[in-house]
DNA sequence: TAGGTGATCTTG
DNA sequence: AAGATCACCTAT
C-alpha cells in the first residue's frame, strides 16, 4: 500500500486482541538516521492490563519502566530482555490503562541491506527477523526509542490489507512461568504458514 | 539445551 | 545492598 500511516485512533480503542489481529500484515517502518527499514509484521502477542498476570503493569504496577504502559495508546514501549535483547511493542488502550502488542516477527522488505549490516548476516534468510529480538535488531531499535509516537517520522506502522482471520493462528503466549489462567490464554497470534514468524509450538 | 547478559524489582 | 527474575538468541 501506500505507506499510510496508521492513526491515533487505530491504538487507542478498548480491543487489544483486536489491534494484535489487525497489526499482522501492516508494515513497521523506522527511519534512523537517514536509514530506513521495513517489514511485514507477521507476530504479535497482547499484554491486557492489570489483570493480566504476563503483563509488566500486572496489579497495577507502576514503575520507571512500565509507566509508558499507561500513557494513551499509539506510542512505543521498548524495553531490554536478559541484558541482550531490546522488546519492541505498540502501546494500546486509553490512558491509564496499560495494554500493549509485543512485535515478535517481521518479513523484511525495505532497507534490507541496512538489516544485514545491523544483524551482521551477509544473506537474507526468512528467519532473520522471526523473534521479538531479531525485529528490534534488524529495524535498529533501541531503548533510546522508548516512549516516541508512531505517528511520527521515526516510527510507524503503514495500513495494509487485514489479513484473513481465518490464516491467523492463535496460541499461547510465551515465557509465562506462572500458574492461572493467563498462562494459557491464546494471546499470541501469528499469520499461518508464515516463513517469517519464529518458531512454531 | 545451556549459558550469556544487565536492567529492574523485591527482599532484608 | 544484594539476589532473583526476565515477553530471548546463539552455538554446542
Amino acid at each position: 500500500m501506500n505507506n499510510f500511516t496508521l492513526k491515533k485512533s487505530f491504538y487507542t480503542h478498548a480491543d487489544t486482541l483486536g489491534i494484535a489481529r489487525a497489526l499482522l500484515g501492516k508494515k513497521l517502518m523506522t527511519s534512523f538516521e537517514g536509514k530506513v527499514t521495513a517489514g511485514i509484521i507477521c507476530e504479535t502477542e497482547a499484554y491486557c492490563g492489570v489483570e493480566d498476570r504476563g503483563c509488566h503493569a500486572y496489579s497495577g504496577r507502576f514503575t520507571e519502566r512500565t509507566k509508558i504502559m499507561y500513557a494513551e495508546g499509539g506510542v512505543s514501549y521498548v524495553y531490554l530482555c536478559y541484558g541482550v535483547h531490546y522488546l519492541f511493542n505498540v502501546v494500546t488502550h486509553v490512558a491509564g490503562q496499560p495494554h500493549a502488542v509485543l512485535i515478535r516477527a517481521i518479513e523484511p522488505t525495505e532497507g534490507i541491506p541496512t538489516m544485514l549490516e545491523r544483524r551482521n548476516l551477509t544473506k537474507f534468510t526468512s528467519g532473520m527477523g522471526a523473534g521479538p529480538g531479531l525485529v528490534t535488531q534488524c529495524l535498529g531499535l533501541t531503548t533510546k526509542h522508548n516512549g516516541l509516537s508512531l505517528l511520527g517520522q521515526d516510527i510507524r506502522i503503514c495500513d495494509a490489507a487485514p489479513i484473513n482471520p481465518k490464516q491467523i493462528v492463535a496460541s499461547p503466549r510465551v515465557g509465562m512461568n506462572f500458574s492461572g489462567p493467563y498462562k494459557l490464554i491464546p494471546w499470541r497470534f501469528r499469520i499461518a504458514d508464515s516463513p517469517f514468524t519464529s518458531k512454531a509450538k
